[in-house]
RNA sequence: GGCUCGGUAGCUCAGCUGGUUAGAGCGUGGGAUUCAUAACCCCAAGGUCGGGAGUUCAAGUCUCCCCCGAGCCA
């Protein structure tokens, strides 16, 4: 079966931010995640770039619309690369087979008979893209969101019957695992039982955006054409468009991530959408929650906005990823503070687990031929680190699969934590100055690099880079989580398996696999 | 105004269906050690679990009221 998962597309108003590079850098965590176990992942990314708001910024810019979106939706693309996100597809809403999509979409939706025109009159906020209902003064009212002024309008436009579709939301929304995390599923009960209102797909004089068909003068509303972007993003490249062979290109989605902003419209419109045309419904929709710096929403004004770019460039991946998965509960609010970040990365990353490594690794070299002691006792499950690997990949398996991010990471650094503690306790720099102890100093550091062995491979959906680090630093082939799918028991999970470490192995010479993080001055 | 979600050690948070001296990591202080990226390991201090009332043999954990924060809807 294949497992579809997607960021949201992001709308192209302006480059990358934190929030968009977090969202995605979960997504890519899952997927690697899951293609470890065997799973066929398809990775959904990409952008949405149609509506007032873009054509206006483009205007502003200078730009056509297309030109800007090439530019903004380039940067995307690019930074994700730049953060090694494994996505599989990189849907752009603006690419022409989307159109398609759309269109015979649209068709289904009209011929069940959820097309109706209706007039809208009413305050519209462009950069929500929604009318507000009834502004408190109407003289000069402004959206409470963007703090800009709302425009008046009143058109005829083309709705969809959303109120057809009351019964089967309110089920789906209060099915158990649908809305996630499970706090968030309350006020969306909420709102659909208040009475779900047909809402309106077509905008007139809007030209940028796809034309409705057979209604001339009408383009279809941003959201409507946006969230068809997931489905397009399936198809088969130079085959027609044929939205019921999706079903074997990988729909329904398994999973959305998304910001809770916007849990609604993959919630309730999605859904209902879907059932009009007659496709399957994705399985979850998991709302996360948003960052803030220093105990501050980010944001121009403020001038506090914490750059991907830089980021990426000045702490690296592993140490931005361990931060934002190991430290926010995935769906709360996070606060992003920089002492905590350096304090973290350093003290997990460098010297628990790195630290680890080097130490033990520099002890074997050293008394055993600068390879791999013999494993001895070691070698047995019974063994104490032994045991601990086993439970903590378990634990590591339950977490991640219910994206229990913080879980995990915790259970991978208790690991570290407790190999470092054994080492300790049994002292080999000790052992080792008595006569005919040797051969105990191997085994104890046998258990403590297969150990750290089992942390890499554990870290590999996390932290790639660094799980590959680990391993190279132990002789051992990296582990794939990007590729094609394998038959279980996958490599990775072969690997986990104790005693996997073949006594012998020639080491490399220790090098620190995670550079400490020294930040001057704010980032 | 209605609703939702939070309010647990300096910080970020765990605490399942109520039950021994309320936990973890970071930070702070002390000790031990030298294999290692001044790293690792051990110990300690620090909480009237937002406030009040109630139910109960027993409440951080249930009920009600209030206060504070975030959000959704008006």
């Amino acid at each position: 079966m294949l497992y579809t998962l997607t960021t949201p597309l992001y709308y192209v108003n302006d480059r990358p931010h934190l929030g968009s590079t977090y969202t995605t850098l979960a997504c890519d965590a899952i997927a690697r995640f899951q293609r470890l176990n065997g799973q066929e992942v398809i990775l959904i990314t990409g952008c949405d770039e149609h509506g007032l708001k873009i054509m206006r910024t483009a205007e502003a810019a200078g730009l056509t619309p297309q030109a800007h979106c090439d530019a903004i939706s380039e940067r995307y693309r690019d930074l994700w690369q730049r953060w090694q996100i494994s996505n599989d597809r990189f849907i752009r809403t603006s690419d022409p087979r989307h159109h398609q999509v759309v269109e015979q979409f649209f068709a289904r939706v009209e011929a069940s008979g959820d097309v109706v025109e209706g007039r809208q009159q009413g305050w519209y906020c462009v950069a929500c893209e929604e009318f507000k209902d009834d502004p408190h003064e109407s003289d000069d009212p402004e959206c409470p969101i963007h703090r800009r002024p709302l425009e008046w309008r009143d058109e005829v436009n083309l709705f969809f019957r959303l109120s057809r579709y009351q019964k089967q939301i309110e089920e789906l929304v209060a099915r158990e695992g649908f809305i996630a995390p499970a706090s968030r599923r309350r006020e969306v009960e909420n709102f659909v039982a208040g009475g779900l209102k047909d809402f309106s797909i077509s905008r007139v004089d809007l030209p940028w955006g796809i034309p409705v068909p057979g209604h001339s003068g009408h383009t279809f509303y941003v959201w409507f054409d946006a969230l068809l972007g997931y489905l397009s993003a399936l198809l088969e490249p130079g085959a027609p468009v044929d939205l019921d062979a999706l079903v074997q290109r990988g729909w329904p989605a398994q999973l959305h991530v998304i910001g809770k902003d916007i849990l609604r419209f993959h919630a309730v419109f999605w859904p209902a959408m879907l059932l009009s045309a007659g496709l399957e419904l994705p399985r979850t929709v998991f709302g996360h929650g948003f960052l803030t710096r220093e105990g501050q929403k980010m944001g121009k004004s403020l001038g506090n906005v914490l750059d991907p770019e830089l980021l990426l460039e000045r702490c690296g991946r592993d140490a931005v990823r361990w931060y934002l998965l190991r430290d926010i509960p995935f769906g709360d609010d996070g606060d992003f503070q920089q002492q905590r970040f350096s304090d973290l990365v350093n003290n997990d990353l460098a010297n628990t687990i790195g630290n680890l490594l080097n130490r033990t690794s520099s002890m074997a070299r050293k008394w055993f031929d600068g390879a791999v002691p013999p494993s001895g006792e070691a070698a047995l499950t019974s063994h104490s680190l032994a045991l601990a690997a086993a439970t903590a990949a378990e634990r590591f398996q339950v977490a991640m699969a219910t994206l229990d991010f913080r879980t995990a990471s915790e259970t991978v650094l208790q690991l570290a934590i407790g190999a470092n503690g054994y080492l300790n306790e049994n002292a080999p720099w000790k052992r080792m100055k008595t006569a005919g102890e040797e051969g105990r100093v191997g085994e104890d550091l046998y258990a403590v690099l297969e150990t750290s062995r089992w942390v890499a491979l554990l870290l590999a959906p996390l932290l790639p880079d660094l799980s590959s680090r680990l391993l190279d630093q132990l002789a051992q082939e990296p582990i794939d989580s990007t590729g094609d799918p394998h038959s279980t028991p996958t490599p990775w999970q072969l690997a986990l398996h104790w005693g996997g470490l073949n006594p012998g192995l020639l080491l490399p010479e220790p090098m620190p696999v995670m550079q400490r993080l020294e930040l001057d001055g704010p980032l």
